[in-house]
DNA sequence: TTTTGTGCAAAAGGTTTGCATACGA
DNA sequence: TCGTATGCAAACCTTTTGCACAAAA
């Protein structure tokens, strides 16, 4: 669970003229905290469960405030809902057909292929297979 | 817009055990000869346009037991809805920011970074950017 | 004080479900 | 005939929207 201590969300908001409010603030705090790729609804749950009291709408507005300003990623998975990410390093992600535990995979390099005419700005790579939890479980049925 | 022709449909569906009904024929008729990657409202549109009468319901139903019966496969992409795709090659994808297109890419090399103690079964990748006629649009604007 | 965000509740997609009926094998 | 698929409508879940009120700058 690496945390990003150190990180000024005040002086990052200011930066990109964001209005510092409690509810934003709480829901990127989060995402920092916890870089497991939450969904809406688990950062809305996570934020309630602690300080004040954001709605679900406003826990949206943030997020939406948040990925405008470059400060968050939306990652796009199977599944219904969204889900966010605060690490934005160019990096993957693992996704764990088991558990659904979402992780992040770096240094993944690759030869584009005939992609003439058009203009490929950015790349995203989605692994499937099982964690190494799970990995381990399945070889250990039961033990 | 590569048809299939030569595929039987029926073949296929007795093959797997899966029960031939005009509808789920119909849904599977259109993945093959349309392949856009269409969401399933667009497939229950396509399929009602012509011939019988489906539901909802059933569309879903039938893309389902496609997929389960591994002549379909669901792709991941941004945006609320699934699309349906009956290319089972392993390839990936292209979407265009600006026209939302689907394409089809082939022969992506890429070496496997450290997924040490995991188990990688299959790999997705979506290239983002501007397709063919979006990148010619954009470099002539309004020729 | 002005502008923007918040909270609520309602609405809007997209997908699933329950159940009676219809149909393929 | 038997078992499964269909159709309908209602339910569900995630996300968006409208609007009055509250809070940040």
């Amino acid at each position: 669970m690496k945390s990003r201590l150190g990180y000024d969300v005040g002086a990052a908001f200011r930066a990109r003229s964001l209005r510092s409010t409690p509810q934003r603030y709480a829901v990127f705090q989060y995402l920092l905290d916890n870089p497991v790729h939450a969904t809406a609804e688990e950062i809305f749950r996570a934020v309630n469960r602690s300080d004040p009291r954001s709605s679900r709408a406003t826990v949206y507005n943030s997020l939406h405030a948040l990925v405008r300003a470059g400060l968050v990623r939306e990652v796009a998975l199977e599944g219904r809902s969204a889900r966010f990410d605060a690490n934005l390093d160019g990096h993957h992600h693992f996704l764990c057909e088991r558990c659904g535990a979402v992780e992040d995979v770096d240094g993944v390099a690759f030869t584009l292929p005939e992609l003439e005419g058009r203009t490929v700005r950015t790349c995203d790579i989605v692994f499937h297979g099982l964690c190494g939890r799970c990995h381990l479980e399945a070889e250990t049925p039961h033990a």
